[in-house]
DNA sequence: CTAAAACCTGACATCAATGTGAGAGGCAAG
DNA sequence: CTTGCCTCTCACATTGATGTCAGGTTTTAG
């Protein structure tokens, strides 16, 4: 398939996967016109690059990734295994971070909704 | 204190906080040379609208959100009230996606270390 | 009183992902 | 073959939080 229907298929915008492409987490064939075409695979390659995104790894990180879903059994992804770690430990930070955050809105809201109701039975 | 000691207290940029009063999320009192003064009580401020940054709110929609904090029964807190929970909802989204995320990376580790312990296996 | 340290405002720089627009060329249907 | 849509590259713009620098003022320690 060319770039708009796996960008639309995966959900992203073509300039997105063009950036994608410039940062080596995404390759593709070329017509010999110069256009590229991707395969099926690449709409899964794609929503997993985006996961990663959304995670808050940069594109950096996630080249440094990559290859390990790529090449399974590469010699150099004793470097590959250690960047998971440390990226799984950064979750799971982050993860905690933003179970606090909530905890602290929903006492917020608790208070917010008892001043309210505090109103309400005074009015 | 001055701008320095809190900035020092709440473990930010002297930046950021000069950022954080001019989009309205954080006030001082002024010295009659003109320097900022804060109290204890902006160390936790500061503190919470890190937390909030850190949980991918905007400028913009911790503005909409501290008034709630500050004077607890505005009349406007409907507005506010909404917005909270449109933000929990948000980031409990997030942190799903986060977790399904880390799922993800728990599952190429396992295969990464699978395929490392085959080619001990051999070796 | 003086010098150093901290602060002030204002402006420009940065980073990362993405938007946007121009000008040119590829590709498929009629 | 032509028309219209899709794609190409290149380059500049944007956003948000923060860094940084410059030139000047305030505060504090000695």
């Amino acid at each position: 398939m060319r770039i708009g229907e796996l960008a639309a298929r995966a959900g992203v915008s073509v300039r997105s996967l063009r950036y994608y492409e410039e940062q080596g987490l995404l390759t593709s064939t070329r017509s010999a016109g110069g256009q590229r075409h991707y395969t099926q695979d690449d709409v899964e390659r794609v929503a997993f690059i985006q996961r990663l995104y959304t995670a808050g790894l940069s594109s950096r990180t996630i080249t440094e990734l990559l290859p390990c879903l790529d090449s399974p059994s590469d010699e150099n992804s004793d470097a590959a295994m250690e960047r998971m770690l440390k990226e799984r430990d950064r979750l799971s930070t982050h993860i905690e971070d933003l179970l606090r955050t909530r905890d602290a809105l929903d006492v917020l809201m608790i208070a917010a909704q008892a001043h309210r109701d505090a109103r309400q039975a005074v009015a």
